[in-house]
DNA sequence: GATTTCCATGCAACCGGTTGCATGTCAAGT
DNA sequence: ACTTGACATGCAACCGGTTGCATGGAAATC
């Protein structure tokens, strides 16, 4: 059984170095405004006390909790953890810890997420938000917000412009002799999957491909495997997912029909966060997941540290790493 | 430009309803005490002022701030997310909050993370903890603990006790007629690694098998991947991996080299978090990743409710589930 | 040696709530 | 009519820090 101590306060400091609160307050926030003896002393009584500041205590009275919360839809998607890693370590260069929340795709849950971290961080980070931009704009009044992947005027946002890594992937088809293509969707409420569609769709257009969109629920495994039979059915020979995780679905659901990846079918991802991990490997339009963590949390701390909110705008651009899911169209092969 | 809202103080509330301060902070903490008017009037006055109640300050003077810590080393690890989806809706039941804390696999930035955490939530859940024994039982005198897969007496824990599931899968192998097998094995500072290393090797022993073990860095599909060769040099025909992300960078280690699986190789992981993802679909211990995550927080929530830490130590079972990537031995097939 | 300057430290108010106790009011009890 | 009690509300201390201002002594200046 393991007893626990109960908090040290800054007057039991005081009271065992022989100094004022203050004293001890300034030794741990300000050592330079007192003698180097006296800091001595007092960090002498602290240790052997054991006396951690409170920090809650210190928020209060700063107004400043050195904390900043990040909020993802989908903690599972893969496109999410090496943003939050990315997120994680530029936080701590500034000593911010960051508080992670998970809304399950769902903006209710991300509502109270919100409300709930408002009081307890300095800013938000809001990754690939679900919730409509009245609400954002609503939370964006309450403390300093910086959008991921949600494209909203007068709200600093950084966004990964897919156009040009899709347009890529749509000539790259083209290329291939592919006539037919389809498009397995993502979630209609997703500024990415109305940036990829708008995509795809002038690249086809452009190429004179003939292009079909299949709908999904969510972006995820099941989904994408569960789309194969719609992709089939509208005899394309190529298609490109929303996302990687939707697209190693779709190729488990070819395999699961034997068809044979890239023989006689090509695919490409969006987000190329699982490209090294299928097999055969995914050809992928790249993205900077890990980039956009890193520089949503250095635009929220400049914010933070100037006290006023600029327009800023930060697009990231893509290309297409090709792999081993796409080769030429099998009519031409 | 968005312009942001100052917070308005209970003072300010209680002016306008023409109450005391203490009168407002009951209207919204103990609203039994007042008469119904007068709540009907301070909520009122709230309500058009805009008025929330200051977490931090509230905490400060209760000691009690409704979150709590959740700790894990890798969240790109699909073992964790449902584990953390789990923990985030049990906590949610109670009003609870859930501060995640992601340690990249490093123990000093794990111990980091407590402390930092520590001050601001009252209570903490530690998956996976590669934490020494000592460091653990340090910070439980801080604040309640309780720990996932790690079995520390005196500290309340739960633990996914692979034995018997890993002893199936010996067994289940033996009964293919295999008699040479690999483990590749997972951190060394994972008691769950411990735990499954050692029920392999009874099991190998007590149906007569030939056991290897081959150690990789971390539990990644990298390292998966990259183990194939030491694998194969055993000579054995079937391997068990320490987790599922191991197991899967292993079979695209054997696809690579063009052996295909089960027919040529047979292959098992652990945790069962990718079963249905791979292609063929992995045969995997099953776990509870989901129940433990609700247990421990649960768990974490009674211990806050009864302030007292009784040393509970609760196992889950595992067993196999069998699937694709299982079958008869080569040599007798 | 007297005056000014500076530096180290203490005092006390403050951050925004919560809560034990005191007070005042009104109705019930005798 | 007088006590008793229940109930609604206010007062003020407290949670554990931070910080502007005052103070006192030593060093610097003339």
């Amino acid at each position: 059984m393991i007893k626990r101590t109960k908090g040290v306060t800054i007057s039991q400091v005081a009271d065992a170095a022989g100094v004022a609160r203050s004293s001890v307050s300034r030794a741990f926030t300000r050592p330079d405004m007192l003698s180097p003896e006296t800091v001595e002393r007092i960090m002498r009584a602290a240790e052997t006390l054991g006396y951690v500041p409170n920090h809650t205590a210190r928020a209060l009275s700063t107004g400043r909790h050195g904390n900043i919360g990040l909020i993802v839809p989908d903690i599972a998607n893969p496109f999410f953890p090496p943003l939050i890693q990315a997120a994680q370590t530029e936080a701590d260069r500034s000593d911010f810890c960051i508080f992670l929340g998970n809304t399950a795709e769902n903006p209710k849950q991300e509502d109270k997420l919100v409300g709930r971290f408002a009081g307890q961080v300095e800013g938000l980070v809001l990754a690939s938000s679900r919730l409509s931009d009245e609400r954002i704009r609503a939370h964006a009044t309450q403390l300093p917000l910086v959008l991921i992947n949600r494209d909203i005027e007068g709200i600093p946002r950084v966004l990964i412009d897919s156009s040009a890594g899709v347009r890529q992937a749509v000539d790259h088809l083209a290329d291939l002799g592919h006539r037919k293509i389809a498009y397995v969707s993502g979630p209609s409420a997703s500024w990415s999957n109305k940036q990829r569609r708008a995509a795809i769709r002038a690249g086809a257009s452009a190429r004179g491909m003939e292009l079909s969109i299949i709908p999904t629920p969510a972006p995820t495994y099941q989904a994408g495997r569960e789309a194969v039979d719609a992709v089939l059915g509208t005899g394309a020979s190529a298609v490109v997912a929303f996302d990687d995780l939707t697209a190693q679905g779709i190729l488990t659901g070819l395999a699961e029909r034997h068809i044979v990846v890239p023989r006689d079918f090509s695919i490409i991802g969006c987000d190329d966060v699982l490209g090294a991990v299928t097999f055969p490997a995914l050809t992928s339009v790249s993205n900077h997941s890990a980039d956009v963590g890193r520089i949503a949390i250095s635009m929220l701390l400049d914010i933070l540290r100037s006290r006023n909110v600029a327009d800023v705008r930060y697009a990231l651009d893509t290309k297409l790493v090709v792999r081993d899911t796409t080769t030429q169209a099998p009519s031409i092969g």
